[in-house]
DNA sequence: TTGCATCCGGTACCCAGGTACAGGATTACC
DNA sequence: GGTAATCCTGTACCTGGGTACCGGATGCAA
């Protein structure tokens, strides 16, 4: 049979090389309900507008900035139906927040870092410099900010 | 029978209750190679040295610092034997390396999710704003300096 | 010696974000 | 209409750092 839904439709192969995404993602996407399931052929294949291209692209982008594929999740369907979610401004402000969380973390371990390379710390264990920095009790009190 | 092992080893809840840690953990770290197999008794059951207790200390003060559970175990075995890999310092400085890219990605990050905040988007996939920063072509190229 | 706490090995499960493979069905193209 | 390419579902596997459960064995003390 030739291809029995008209229009300008993707097949999944065409969509994932378009996005530059693997074929199983797609799909995987699709359980995780980031892409919404799509026409399907009389014989059971997906047949995907071509903005679906764009949508992949769009969750590419938030997946940079640090959203997880739930976080997107979200955002898309509050996007969708004026939904009781916070939106994206506020979305993004507290993701800012976790950012900055961590990057206050990362200096911290930076400076620890710098510290045992500055004393000359030659072992974990078993350090035989003077003054030896380790191990890092300032360091423990610190993760109590952990990310959840 | 009565203690088969004399001297002051310290049975597996023992060290997990005085390290902080799970007893699961203890047998885990064990497969990993992080810590040595201790002795048993007579009835299979482990009996460490106390020393273990700051072992484990020491192990969770390298995890603070960003180093693997594999890296720690590089780490313990070099100061064990003179291992003919890096020492301490090197991995060390290679690790402040990685901690400063990923600030650095972090902070990319942080600049994008402000413009959104700033620019006032108000949907992924259909923002209405004026000249919408999403999305972040610019952040496409930043992350190729990926961690492996 | 009896009872309870602890420990044993082995296996399975958790998180996130995918990726891979098998075996069979469908579609595209000549 | 033949044949290759693509696609289907379902299931298993991957990384990293653990955690949980099971049935049975051991350790310890009253
Ligand atoms: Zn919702
Ligand atoms: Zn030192
Ligand atoms: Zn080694
Ligand atoms: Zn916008």
């Amino acid at each position: 049979m030739r291809q029995d839904i008209e229009g300008p439709y993707l097949r999944s192969g065409q969509v994932a090389e378009q996005a530059g995404v693997n074929l199983q993602t797609l799909r995987y996407y699709e359980r995780r309900g980031l892409i919404a399931e799509p026409r399907r052929s009389s014989g059971g294949h997906r047949a995907y507008p071509p903005e679906t291209v764009t949508l992949l692209t769009v969750i590419k982008a938030a997946q940079r900035l640090g959203f997880t594929l739930e976080e997107v999740a979200e955002l898309i369907d509050t996007g969708r139906r004026g939904h009781p979610t916070p939106d994206l401004r506020v979305r993004a402000q507290e993701k800012i927040a976790e950012v900055e969380a961590r990057i206050t973390d990362l200096t911290t371990i930076r400076t620890a870092l710098t510290q045992v390379v500055n004393a000359g710390c030659d072992s974990l264990t078993h350090c035989s410099c003077p003054d030896c920095p380790l191990p890092f009790a300032d360091l423990a009190e610190d993760r109590t900010h952990e990310e959840s």
